[in-house]
DNA sequence: AGGACTTTGAATCATTTGTTTGACTCGAAT
DNA sequence: ATTCGAGTCAAACAAATGATTCAAAGTCCT
């Protein structure tokens, strides 16, 4: 009665706050360089909580990660669903193709109670730190699967590039991307503060507007056989 | 005479296994996850050899990252210099500066002895892991100090766009570079291949590319105020 | 109130971590 | 021949790690 919380409540309370900790500690450290005693510390959980709730590290990396991914990557397939029932049997103008596949992490991370210097860090780390081989397997394969739909759209809406070409440009993009998320903050550091402090709809438009050029870029015509010193070439 | 290394010869060549073991499992796992024993295990070195040789681990992975990552971008602002020098008043065109701000990986790894995948995933760990935030300072320094002068080439060949969105496209520019580098393979495992296997002046030629029309695309136009539902925009 | 659970927490476990030590090897200088 | 010193090595170190145990405490249902 007095008492605010029920152990209940306390017990899926603590698995929360452990939730929260891991999430804030990944996010500024990374997956490997925090310990579970940093964790349940930080929690003010003891140290058994994370192997009582989690069954072990490894189980609550997992779904520190799953957690955010797999909506993001929902949200883009819906977005991209709408587009294409819009569109009809014409291609989805590829800007509304790099909408529907960046703005996802905009409408998460409000859905989420994370900042959002903390989720984008959080989602970078997910790509960055090992190439995405320590990603539980159901994200892996929703990631995989999301691509593969993408890169269709994409293909429809850039009809002039061939598939390899496009791979390497979805790319450059998807490193555009992670990068901007997991070091924005370090864009700041660097120039002393002259990145300044745009809004997310305006960091959206630019990486948009950015990448879509490149995308765009028309393709480069096939080798004329040419000689030269090796160290040089056409653009 | 007859025995074919002195001591002090084997010294060397000890520090120089370790080096190169190090950075064969730095780029391959990342510079938290390989523990000094790894690395003396693989060198066939005794587990004291890095403490003997690097004053530490921590030296170690300084001197990892140094290797390179400096000659790397002293060439660049050598590069950078030269077009300068060619261009006179004028200034230098885009691709020209991006040609100078990547190709240098690729004369470096020409020049070590490793091969492209190792070199370019251990290039790519200095960034992704941490935000540059664990590198030697001769190296942070040597960085910004580069990035600073690459800007005002860059401000020159674009005169359209302010400051603020020159850094970010920059900052989109370097995402993409060092995803590309550090990811290479993922995007072949992801692809199963379809990527294909392009050579580096081919890879190269995209990045240069997408890029130079990234960064080259138009300035928005202010954002003329505007009502609409706070989630979409145009572009 | 009492019994069946869930949840906590201190203590402990076996590993692994980076580092240190001290004896040893062996070529080179004295 | 003796000394010196750089290099190597097995052994051991303290600290930190993830995991486990088990008794105590709390909660819920009857």
């Amino acid at each position: 009665m007095a008492t605010a919380k029920s152990k209940a409540e306390s017990g899926a309370a603590t698995r929360q706050r452990l939730l929260e900790a891991a999430e804030e500690l990944f996010s500024e450290r990374g997956f490997e360089a925090v310990s579970v005693r940093d964790i349940t510390e930080l929690a003010g959980a003891n140290v058994a909580a994370v192997n009582y709730h989690f069954n072990g590290r490894d189980q609550l990396v997992d779904q520190v990660m799953e957690r955010y991914i797999n909506p993001v990557n929902e949200e883009r397939l819906a977005r991209l669903e709408t587009l294409e029932r819009k569109a009809g049997r014409k291609p989805v103008a590829l800007e509304e193709l790099l909408d529907a596949f960046v703005r996802p992490f905009v409408t998460q991370v409000r859905r989420s109670e994370l900042s959002e210097k903390m989720f984008f860090k959080l989602m970078g780390r997910c790509f960055g730190d090992d190439g995405m081989r320590t990603m539980p397997d159901s994200v892996e394969q929703g990631f995989q699967a999301m691509l593969m739909r993408f890169m269709k759209a994409f293909g429809k809406a850039l009809p002039d590039l061939d598939h390899e070409e496009l791979l390497w440009r979805i790319h450059f993009m998807v490193g555009a991307m992670i990068h901007t998320m997991a070091h924005a903050e370090t864009l700041n550091r660097f120039t002393h503060g002259a990145s300044g402090n745009p809004s997310m709809e305006r960091t959206l438009s630019r990486f948009i507007r950015f990448c879509s050029a490149g995308l765009r870029q028309q393709a480069k015509e096939k080798v004329t056989k040419k000689k030269g010193p090796q160290d040089e070439f056409e653009f």
